[in-house]
RNA sequence: GCCGGGAUGGCGGAACUGGUAGACGCGCCGGACUCAAAAUCCGGUUUUGGAAACAAAGUGGGGGUUCGAUUCCCCCUCCCGGCACCA
């Protein structure tokens, strides 16, 4: 009597049994071994996407098999709900941004739950609650206090005929998304974190994170950026300051022909003041936007200012330019120009005729043409007078030593990191807690006035944040001498929300504190999982705000994320699934055509979690298929009632092979899973193990006992992945207990034995044959049967064999 | 431009530490069942030659190290992610 695989009826019964249940509701339980399996939380945009659906299939993969390993495991969920969409959606809809953002949780939610993960839906954090963001806030007016984040001018992109601050995002090919007019850079006063202080302890801490895979430390590594040199100065004609830069090759100094200032220079404003033709070039430079990107791809541009620096060792003077390519919030704005010695530099003093000198020499004594080639590497001084003959580590020293004597420079460890600018000149976003008074200055909200709360009920005109026109918000007293004041009308980026939320789960509900000892129970996330593209910002911030809340005293932990796995992309037609392409695929219409498990399993057979996914209707089809399959033989199987315990010294060679197959794979999936993170290879073993049960045709007791081992295997070993039909099968073979409770396998060593292998014999590292020899034969053994192979012989026959290779249990190779 | 990844049959992928290239699945071809179709089941499937045994070629391109390279090194091409205000 077998039954059809009915996947929807299948899963609502699982799901309602884990609700009754409260299978994954968690407690603080010192006892028990605690694993907190964590996910990026997902912006609510409306609804869930694939992307979402691969994310947390992997985690959800992840967090039950510690379950099943006896771990006491975390998962929760939330939305990171401020920004950007839920503007634009105003601005399109006219429904104000946290109807919206609300109306799309309760929907994603839903989409959730019909999925089936293994979620903790009691913790649930929002984060544009006040019950969320006022704790943010709370923090960021500690850190004004200890001089961690301060005030200054920077650079936006400026959108001169909507009046307003573009996203990076909304610039495309140098214009306004909406007015379609040239961006502009704008300096204007923002808020900045200093991530910086921090650059040192999160570069070094990289080397003792085994649990992050390389590429990302190596990008954190690059993006912090940590350089050795000098920072000197130079003497500018006519003028009382000295021009200061940083190198980090002083040994090439003596190169020096040229040096270049940003457009928003004193320098150079100074020069256009008096040339019209250098202020026409300095205000065209203005006329782009603020990537970095742009910047480093656009033409590189100058112009001569008609001022000389001085050399500050031979005293001559190098002509000062102004470059489209120096920028003003870079170092010093300055830059000194090595054209022999540096690729930019070169091509610059190519295109422009500046003179090319060759101060560094092959170290090996070989000549170079300098007006040829740029020359790069480390070599000997040349040219430099009394640095002559020395190598890259003497030079630098001796001209560090000079400056540092003359005390016109001195040696400094730069970083490429820059502060954490976080205003955003947005409504939908926490409000950042300061007033500003025309006697005390910027004064932060105090503690017993917070949260500062975001008023919901506003019409968003994309014209600025309507924030400005609320008097109701804007105008407050000054908290120190209550004078009439101005609040802040700007709001956090919203990766400030992201740079916490993981420890906040652990105590969602406390209004007295933002973390508890709750929080010192769950963190650091033991296991966190999220796209590449978070690769550098989201976790390096995450990284920086963790060590702020320790040294708050909020915490002991220093690193948030103890192992972290970054998965692909979902693609269609080789690219990523998004609406503008047209090549989205719904989540919901699969899940009700095929069910939830259906689309679990192919996101996790389909590639391996860190590459990119190709979807295929057809692979959906494939994943289906194999559930009826898996379904059918377990039920058949059932249907012939309970089994005898295992009597393993009466199986015949057949059942002594499957038993094999069974352990074999309990240890491969044991290891694809737990420690390789392989889901689409332990999906595959699956299926190698399904097959070799419905192959072994055996009614006998022996023969079923076999099978049901195997079976009940297969059942746990593949619930962390389709949980549903795993629920369904394990009762079906007739457990009264859930197997949400139960114990992953264990590999039974004596089943693995054998007492033969095939090893393969090559000749001249070509396949040519095979043997079948005992485990413990000697080498002289396997060396004489693989030569003795008849089409072995073939290739031998008439040759010399100059040497045979055995790789014990693997191959022969005779080498003639 | 800079930083990080990737490229293997018709397709998604496997080969974990330098040791049998193509596991598993999709698709396709053939067969069974059926009046027929779908579903299901069985067999085949890198390319070329061959009935087969087997042989030759083969992991983006070029070079190198090695008895042996998808794997290590050098150079190149293309694709993807990030580049500080998308999240």
């Amino acid at each position: 009597m077998s039954t059809d695989y009915d996947p929807e009826t299948i899963e609502l019964a699982a799901q309602k049994h884990w609700d009754d249940a409260r299978s994954f509701e968690v407690s603080e339980d010192a006892g028990k071994d605690k694993f907190y399996c964590l996910t990026m939380f997902p912006y609510p945009s409306g609804k869930l996407h694939m992307g979402h659906v691969r994310v947390f299939t992997i985690n959800d993969v992840i967090a039950r098999y510690h379950r099943l390993q006896g771990k006491h495991v975390l998962q929760p969920m939330g939305w990171d709900a401020f920004g950007m969409p839920a503007e634009n959606a105003a601005i399109q809809r006219g429904i104000p941004p946290a109807k919206w953002t609300y109306s799309n949780i309760e929907d994603m939610r839903r989409q959730l739950k019909r999925l089936g993960y293994a979620y903790d839906w009691t913790r649930e954090v929002t984060t544009c609650r006040p019950e969320y963001y006022r704790w943010e806030q709370w923090l960021f007016t500690r850190m004004f206090r200890k001089g961690l984040v301060y005030r200054k001018n920077s650079i936006v992109n400026w959108d001169p005929v909507d009046q307003t601050v573009l996203a990076n995002e909304q610039v495309i090919d140098g214009r306004g998304w909406r007015s379609d007019a040239i961006v502009e850079r704008r300096e204007i006063p923002q808020w900045f974190m200093k991530i910086t202080d921090y650059a040192e302890e999160l570069l070094n801490e990289l080397d003792r994170m085994p649990g992050w895979p390389d590429s990302v430390k190596t990008m954190q590594r690059n993006w912090i950026g940590r350089s050795e040199g000098v920072e000197l100065s130079f003497d500018v004609a006519g003028e009382t300051e000295p021009l200061t830069v940083y190198t980090t090759r002083p040994d090439t100094l003596m190169g020096v022909t040229y040096m270049a200032v940003a457009a928003e220079h004193p320098l150079a404003s100074k020069a256009a003041a008096n040339d019209a033709k250098v202020a026409a070039f300095v205000e065209a430079c203005k006329k782009t936007d603020a990537q970095e990107a742009t910047l480093e791809t656009m033409e590189k541009k100058g112009m001569p200012l008609g001022i000389s620096a001085i050399h500050p060792l031979t005293g001559e003077e190098v002509p000062l330019w102004v470059a489209n390519f120096v920028l003003m919030s870079y170092g010093t704005g300055a830059v000194m120009a090595v054209p022999g010695h540096d690729a930019r530099d070169w091509e610059f003093a190519k295109k422009h005729g500046l003179p090319i000198k060759q101060v560094v020499a092959p170290a090996d004594g070989s000549e170079i043409d300098i007006n040829a080639a740029v020359y790069l590497d480390r070599g000997v001084l040349v040219n430099s007078g009394d640095y002559d003959g020395m190598d890259f580590d003497g030079a630098f020293n001796a001209i560090a030593d000079h400056f540092e004597k003359s005390g016109r420079g001195r040696r400094k460890v730069n970083y490429r990191l820059r502060d954490w600018g976080i205003s955003r000149q947005r409504y939908w976003g926490t409000p950042i807690p300061i007033i500003y008074c025309d006697d005390c200055g910027a004064v932060t909200v105090p503690e017993d006035q917070l949260p500062v709360i975001l008023p919901e009920d506003v019409q968003v005109k994309g014209t600025g944040s309507p924030l400005k026109d609320m008097p109701e918000f804007v105008d407050v007293p000054c908290p120190k001498c209550s004078k009439p004041a101005r609040r802040e009308t700007d709001t956090f980026d919203t990766f400030v929300e992201s740079s916490w939320y993981f420890a906040r789960y652990a105590c969602p509900d406390n209004d007295t504190a933002m973390l508890d000892d709750r929080a010192a129970y769950w963190t650091p996330v033991d296991q966190y999982t999220g796209g590449i593209e978070h690769a550098i910002l989201h976790l390096l911030y995450s990284r920086f705000f963790q060590r702020v809340m320790r040294d708050e005293g909020l915490t002991d932990v220093s690193e948030p994320f103890t192992n972290l796995l970054t998965q692909g992309m979902v693609l269609k037609d080789g690219a990523k699934m998004s609406k503008a392409k047209g090549n989205t695929v719904d989540p919901q219409e699969l899940i009700l055509k095929f069910g939830a498990d259906t689309v679990r399993l192919f996101m996790m057979f389909a590639a391996p979690p860190e590459q990119s996914l190709e979807w295929s209707d057809e692979g959906v089809q494939g994943s289906f298929r194999f559930l009826k399959r898996f379904w059918s033989t377990v039920v058949d199987h059932a249907a012939g009632g309970p089994v005898e315990s295992l009597d393993m010294s009466v199986l015949n060679d057949a059942q002594k092979d499957l038993r094999r197959k069974t352990h074999q794979t309990i240890a491969k999936i044991s290891d694809d899973i737990g420690r390789r993170h392989s889901f689409n290879t332990a999906v595959a073993a699956s299926m190698e193990l399904l097959n070799a049960i419905n192959k072994l045709v055996d009614d006998s007791l022996a023969g079923r006992a076999v099978q049901r081992e195997s079976l009940e295997a297969v059942v746990i070993m593949l619930s962390p992945i389709v949980p549903h039909i795993c629920h369904a099968l394990w009762q079906q073979l007739g457990h009264t207990s859930a197997l949400i409770d139960q114990r992953w396998p264990v590999v039974d060593e004596s089943a693995l034995e054998i007492d033969r292998i095939e090893m393969v014999v090559q000749v001249n590292g070509k396949l040519r044959g095979r043997l079948l020899v005992a485990v413990d034969a000697p080498k002289q053994v396997i060396e004489d049967l693989a030569i003795a192979d008849e089409n072995v012989q073939r290739f031998i026959d008439g040759k010399n064999i100059r040497k045979v290779i055995v790789v014990p249990g693997r191959l022969v190779n005779i080498v003639v």
